[in-house]
DNA sequence: AACACTTGTTTGACATGTCAAACAAAAGTA
DNA sequence: TACTTTTGTTTGACATGTCAAACAAGTGTT
């Protein structure tokens, strides 16, 4: 059981990848450029810690500075950046137009996950959206049908799937 | 933009998910008691690391001590640790057994996000996964046909689903 | 030119989680 | 009983990521 272990074994951590989507976000008005009191101010942070956090990303070659300390992603920053937005999405879709979590949960947890889950598995994913929604034998159908269920769902025993309990846990539900 | 910030507000970090995962199964055995020297074994951490780690559960009510430095899980422990293993079953059913992920990345995935998501969310998809396995008008052959796409795909524009582009990044695969 | 503000960096502090090493107490063995 | 080993704790170190505060360099205003 080392797996567990893999936690930390991500190309970003959390902090690098939203200082990457910070510039891209701030640099889309500056033609990507970006300083360090606007990455400051977008990520609600210090510019002295972004002026930490900087030093490493500028070392690992995600990010370059100018003479006048104007801050850009390099080829490589910015096609991470692209990477977590592109995995938040198709989690956040998946959790919001397919599973039906509600809005904000929806963005909460694919930005918890967006930088941790695999390539692969964020790509199956994708696919099975695209497999659910574009299917010629009504699959939409079968989506409305779990939404439907959503909304309809007692609760409790007298409720075809979910029999009164939780699924994960399989204890009652609290409501 | 403050959504960011939640990755650090969650009931357990990933470590202490860990120690009391490590602490049940080991208990297993034991009648649901464990040493420290047991749990470091298990999560392949030092004796020392455990040591100060418990002591922040102990504080939390997570984890008791005997007379003889034995650990247990309390009532309270025990939950947190059952609902961590129910999430990651979820989770790890719906990558392997649904989207085909290769049963290790499956592991590893699921391992990483097991403690991060939502139980709104991990509630959504298991019922999910419920309904899309029992429901009488043969969904069963759906899944199939998306797990014999995978096996089909060429990856290149002659596919009709992914027609040879990524469908996270919509780049071409690399493959 | 003088003064005030903004900006970026540095410093010292804290929190978490890890290690290695030293140590004390408990358990096992002679 | 005496010796050895195992076990749990403590300590000092390191890495990451945050803060507040001090500071230096630039920018603006008058």
């Amino acid at each position: 059981m080392e797996t567990w272990k893999q936690f930390e074994a991500n190309e970003l951590t959390h902090s690098a990848a939203h200082h990457l989507l910070a510039i891209h976000e701030v640099g889309l008005q500056y033609g990507g450029w970006a300083r360090v009191s606007d990455i400051a101010r977008e990520l609600q942070i210090t510019r002295g810690s972004v002026s930490i956090n900087l030093r490493a990303l500028k070392k690992r070659g995600l990010v370059e500075t100018d003479a006048h300390r104007l801050v850009k992603l390099t080829p490589e920053g910015l096609h991470a950046a692209k990477a977590v937005m592109a995995t938040r999405a198709v989690l956040k879709t998946f959790f919001a137009d397919v599973l039906g979590v509600p809005d904000i949960q929806a963005d909460i947890d694919s930005c918890k996950i967006e930088h941790l889950i695999s390539h692969a598995t964020a790509e199956r994913l994708a696919l099975f959206q695209r497999f659910l929604t574009s299917d010629p034998d009504a699959l939409q159908q079968l989506l409305a049908r779990f939404q439907r269920f959503h909304a309809e769902c007692p609760h409790d025993r007298s409720c075809d799937v979910c029999k009164g309990h939780c699924p994960v846990d399989g204890l009652p539900h609290a409501i």
